[in-house]
RNA sequence: GCUGGAAUCGUGUAGUGGCAAUCACGGAAGACUGUAAAUCUUCUGCCGUAAGGCUUCGUAGGUUCGAGUCCUACUUCCAGCA
């Protein structure tokens, strides 16, 4: 295998010490985090335990460093975060990114960032990553294309499926053909490709290919479904050793993902044989209904093994933070806090608001005083006010910035008070104020 | 001064004798949870919570069953010519 062939991490092993102890010097004076090496490919440590719940809080080891946890991964999708510099993701104090093998497969393609040196490097990033397997796709290019009620979380919405003909994903036994949101082109995506994109583009934590469905699916279709992405993670599982044997310097873990929509006994069958195989974390995925999503992570989490990780995908409001940590929840991974941003709403103690409002035009405060962001210590709610009627780019980026630095401030406070046995004071004080 | 053209919602417009107000922008509010998303939804003459009611196409007349639309005069603006 060529050098170029190999992803970021790699090349730490190959290279020689004193070049690894240039770099790390070369780096501290810009003032970047170093990525701290492992000589354990993928591990989880447990650090402390909640009495009484299923929380706790950890550090999972990767070949681009550890990741404290509970921890909030930003997405970047296409090998970006949004509107954001990776800079700026340091900034934000973000330890993890989370990249889509379908997209990323669409354009550039996986083989292009396996020649770049693996995605963490391309992105120049250099720190740990995620990705996701195409799983989310095939619900949001298939049953809930144009349909946002098929994902909703308002338990009083409509819940409609999209035709067969109105969609971008059809599901099959054996994978999910595509077409190409970019060209119109077809794709067919099977587990053992998925697997090969993902390792391909040399993320260090890997997805196994699922079937996110839609809560209006029938329960019938969710048997079906659930024996499938249960087939399917199996084939995941397969290929992934296979390719991991192929690379004996870079492990990419695996995940199994936990689906079974909102159903107590799908779930449980799905966690208990999720944990008899061996898979490195978990996923625990679906569309899932506000007001159920607490009590799905528990019946989940109480059957998984208690020394893996587990990662809950798409969730980041933080009334939902706190309930999926409490139900033993390490990571988790959302667009909202960038998708929101663009939009024009920022994160605040006192819940969302939406800075293009009339009520901040002429309001030259921070959007949240006493925020330690770099948006909230050098401009005003106005000035972002302006930039986003204005339809400049720089609104996004500001809110983005601010919203990805509140989140996941949470998250690792939450993890502090874990660790200092105030969780309960500090939830309480938080959501009293947030809704 | 002459000739020609124009005048419709906050703005720019659509409306070609038959229920005025289309579209865009601007404005207000809301939504967004593994990114087809820097996007989408609703409202935007007046009164009314609503059902509904009432106004309005520069001004004043005229033709016509019926005029934003045709005619006359005036006002203002634009263009060309002096």
């Amino acid at each position: 295998m060529k050098k170029s062939d190999l992803p970021a991490g790699m090349y730490i092993f190959i290279i020689s010490v004193p070049y690894m102890i240039a770099i790390a010097v070369k780096k501290q004076t810009r003032n970047v985090i170093i990525p701290q090496m492992s000589n354990k490919a993928f591990g989880f440590k447990i650090q402390t335990k909640l009495a009484g719940t299923l929380a706790r809080t950890g550090v999972i080891h990767t070949p681009h460093g550890d990741i404290k946890t509970p921890a909030f991964i930003v997405v970047g999708t296409k090998a970006n975060v949004k509107a954001m510099t990776p800079e700026m993701v340091r900034d934000v104090h973000a330890q993890v990114v989370l990249a889509n093998a379908y997209h990323l497969y669409l354009q550039p393609g996986h083989e292009l960032i396996s020649k770049a040196g693996g995605l963490s490097k391309f992105m120049n990033w250099n720190g740990p990553t995620f990705t996701d397997s195409g799983g989310f796709q095939v619900l949001s290019l298939g049953s809930g294309f144009k349909k946002v009620l098929a994902m909703t979380t308002d338990v009083n919405a409509e819940l409609t499926i999209a035709k067969k003909g109105d969609r971008h994903a059809w599901v099959t036994d054996d994978g999910v053909k595509f077409k190409s949101h970019i060209d119109g082109s077809f794709h067919f995506f099977t587990p053992e490709f998925s697997m090969q994109i993902q390792h391909g583009i040399g993320s260090d934590v890997a997805m196994a290919f699922d079937e996110l469905t839609s809560l209006s699916d029938t329960r019938a279709y969710q048997e079906e479904s659930l024996a499938r992405t249960h087939t399917w993670a199996e084939r995941s599982l397969t290929e992934m050793k296979r390719l991991n044997a192929t690379t004996p310097d870079y492990y990419q873990a695996l995940f199994g993902v936990l689906q079974g929509a909102n159903y107590e006994d799908l779930r449980k069958q799905t966690a208990t044989w999720m944990a008899e195989r061996d898979f490195d974390g978990f996923g625990i995925g679906g569309a899932l209904e506000k007001d159920e999503m607490s009590t799905i992570i528990r019946w989940c989490n109480e059957i998984l093994p208690e020394n893996k990780p587990r990662h809950l995908l798409g969730i980041s409001e933080p009334d939902d933070i706190f309930a999926a940590i409490e139900q033993g929840i390490d990571t988790f991974d959302c667009v909202s806090p960038t998708r929101v941003a663009r939009n024009g709403s920022a994160y605040t103690p006192h819940g969302r608001v939406n800075i293009r409002g009339q009520k901040y035009r002429e309001d030259f405060r921070p959007v949240v005083e006493g925020c330690k962001c770099y948006t909230c210590t050098n401009y005003t709610a106005a000035y972002i006010n302006h930039l986003s009627r204005a339809k400049e780019s720089l609104a996004g980026t500001l809110l983005s910035v601010h919203n990805e630095y509140f989140i996941i401030k949470l998250v690792d406070d939450i993890r502090s008070s874990i660790n200092d046995g105030t969780f309960y004071e500090f939830r309480n004080r938080f959501l009293k104020d947030y809704y």
